[in-house]
DNA sequence: CGGATTAGTCAACGACTGTTGGCCTACAGT
DNA sequence: ACTGTAGGCCAACAGTCGTTGACTAATCCG
């Protein structure tokens, strides 16, 4: 947004703190504990002001998630390969750039959030089905297909990222891909 | 609970109650959501019940709380057999007796609540854990493996009862078996 | 400069939460 | 019949939440 002589207006500045704390509470409280007062601290701004630039809470939500799974192409991957390089997308995503952490911030308010759920299985459908459709010869199993990939991901993201439990945060980038790759591969080409 | 004589007191049944509204509120809406006003009322009872049966919201949640997975003894079962049994034995736990939730109630709850989450943790390290150790045989590859199995098994609860993915919820129990079955296999005998 | 628009602060409202304490009622034991 | 006690209800407190509106400070434009 810019004013009539072309210049950036300074309340593009604040509207941008007040995302990126919305992201990083969102991602570690869930939708339901990140306050919008604690938002509103971290941006160093009155709680007010969230809400004079994003109308409501709800609304600060869907503004800050962005499920974009940038989903590679896979047409040129050899299939062999397919279910290793999943994996380690998904892993690079997660632990990628803690300034977007908008999957895990929809996965850990998804729980008890219903719009959150609602997002969720849009991405699945909108996202990752297209994307391994192009890859899989019967459309009658694309869904039925995606969904158990969706299942083996999301479990990972759910053990290691949220629950954090010890042996499968202890695992590094290369053994996860080694163990759970194979497993995506059978889902996929099976 | 019994008086002098040998009868139950009346406090007990209400006691059974209260525990029977927490567990399915606590399953359905997580623990924030669930608030003890809606459990009282679901009871037939005044909020001030639950605090005085109780002592407080988090001590009401650790005495709904059960996780006991009642995983049976596999060492009779033959090795090749073991992955599709630990799939249906856990999609018995999740869609059997809708009285008791426990698993689902830990598995939503644990998004936000650090609570659930030293429980979850808990119950994988002293439940599933030594289950698996007495059917593998490296036991420096125990928690690895019981890791992946769990990141599996919790990835398709949370798939299919709480994100609700319509291809998952799709599918009928000998799919899953079917589909999901050879995964924990060769996350168990790899 | 002077007026208007923009950015931001402050205090409060109403709703909801977990929690507490006082009061009433019904029954058990004598 | 009387009394003590256990079981239960009611009303309120203190805190937090999302949200609102009035007010001030800063900036832009003629």
């Amino acid at each position: 947004m810019v004013d009539k002589n072309g210049r950036p207006r300074r309340s593009d500045a604040t509207r941008g703190s007040i995302l990126l704390a919305a992201r990083t509470r969102f991602a570690s409280d869930g939708y339901d504990r990140a306050t919008i007062r604690a938002i509103a601290a971290d941006a160093r701004i009155d709680p007010s002001m969230v809400m004079r630039y994003f109308g409501s809470k709800a609304q600060l939500f869907a503004a800050a998630v962005d499920p974009d799974l940038r989903l590679p192409d896979l047409s040129s991957v050899p299939r062999r390969r397919l279910g290793k390089v999943l994996v380690a997308h998904f892993l690079d995503r997660w632990e990628g750039d803690p300034t977007d952490d908008s999957l895990l911030m929809l996965l850990r308010s998804a729980a008890t959030d219903e719009v959150a759920r609602e997002r969720m299985r849009h991405t699945f459908t909108s996202q990752l089905m297209p994307v391994l459709a192009a890859i899989m010869g019967d459309p009658d199993k694309v869904a039925q297909r995606s969904g158990l990939v969706a299942s083996q991901l999301l479990g990972l993201a759910l053990t290691r990222h949220i629950l954090r439990l010890p042996p499968v945060v202890a695992m590094d980038r290369d053994s996860l891909i080694e163990q759970v790759g194979p497993t995506i591969q059978r889902y996929l080409t099976g």
